[in-house]
DNA sequence: CGTTTGCTTGAATTCTGTCAAAGCAGGTGG
DNA sequence: CCACCTGCTTTGACAGAATTCAAGCAAACG
């Protein structure tokens, strides 16, 4: 199996971000730490290049270390953004990783981007091998479904405007990092409507 | 601490329905299952009662093995149901159950309904003594992520026409046994927008 | 039988999207 | 330094979609 990132090992800049994440979930050992760092690769993404498009299988869960990248969907020759992730955040179509099936969605990096990467036989093998890492993989899990399901719900509770406005307490980097067209279609709502939203919002 | 739930053990049967329900993500020995086994509390709930109410913490999963429940969420004096389970499905704020805080959602039956309870404590046991257990969390947060993150895509990109059209055939159950204006709003729209919906699609 | 509950329908209102045009900034080349 | 792109946001006018309110029906139930 070809694989096109860098084989260089992280900086310890890099591993330190990666190593703080994983510590508030679980608390490896040295060799068990060596043996999940054993299955890194690291990766640089342009901006505007991709970490993954539609059609392929998402092969690989990556730690961003640098930059943003934005999940986006194709329809109608439109695009809609349903997410975006920023350093120290997990990037990866989740469903199609664990499915094995082709994903949906493209990802794409807003800016220069770089990642850590893990590829799917490693993170199986990490379960299978380790209690810890099986629980590393659940708690994963449970946050992840916890973030989707929050959304999925303020999308059906809240009007559009208190969603933007709840977008500006809670996630601010996505106001400052995000062109406001993409972050409309995240809102389920046009940019032209957003921009409506803005004025009124600002009226207050 | 105070059980309000029956003590007696599950039938036969109902340990048939979660046994099989629990064998397509792990493959428990006897002494597994029985250290499973040992942590299931019956409790039935009637029609129109309650398994959580909203602002109390979810303390426990219940896997049901008659009946259904139905999700909801209060506000503005109007009750907006976000799921249903039937037999045969495990139901939970697992949001609230994981992080202990207190839920934003009712849960209550829809039908006489029996179910096999799980304390937080005991489940968290199970997740700490066995590696199978922890595993089969695992499987269980992966899938329950899924299932949210499609629906919560299904609710940006389809319109509510292609959700109902899509109800029919993915999800039966929910149209036999569910009255219409609770799935209008799971839909996220009006019960008067998908009585004109279902005339339209009745007309095709 | 009368009451309740839930579904349908019509009319008026509000919200949101579409289309087109204009503004505004940053970047580039002359 | 300026003129001109180019990409993004704002605005206005209009059309279509969805909600609200209110009335009418039908089935279910005590």
């Amino acid at each position: 199996m070809q694989h096109f990132e860098n084989t260089v090992l992280p900086s310890p800049e890099q591993l330190g971000m990666l190593r703080s994440f994983t510590e508030q979930l679980v608390k490896p050992s040295e060799d068990e730490w060596a043996e999940f760092a054993s299955c890194m690769r690291l990766k640089h993404i342009p901006k505007k290049g991709f970490f993954l498009r539609a059609g392929e299988v998402c092969s690989s869960v990556a730690f961003i270390t640098r930059g943003a990248i934005r999940y986006y969907h194709e329809k109608d020759g439109n695009e809609y953004s349903t997410n975006f992730t920023f350093e120290n955040g997990f990037a990866t179509d989740y469903d199609s990783f664990l499915t094995r099936q082709p994903s949906h969605y493209s990802f794409s990096a807003l800016e220069p981007t770089d990642i850590i990467v893990f590829h799917y036989n490693d993170v199986q093998s990490l379960y299978h091998r380790s209690k810890l890492w099986e629980r590393f993989g659940r708690l994963i899990a449970e946050r992840i479904f916890i973030e989707v399901q929050r959304r999925k719900n303020s999308l059906v509770f809240d009007s559009p405007e208190e969603q933007y406005c709840r977008l500006i307490t809670d996630c601010p980097k996505i106001l400052e990092r995000v062109p406001q067209h993409m972050i409309a279609t995240y809102l389920g709502i046009t940019p032209v409507h957003l921009s409506r939203i803005r004025r009124k919002v600002a009226g207050k």
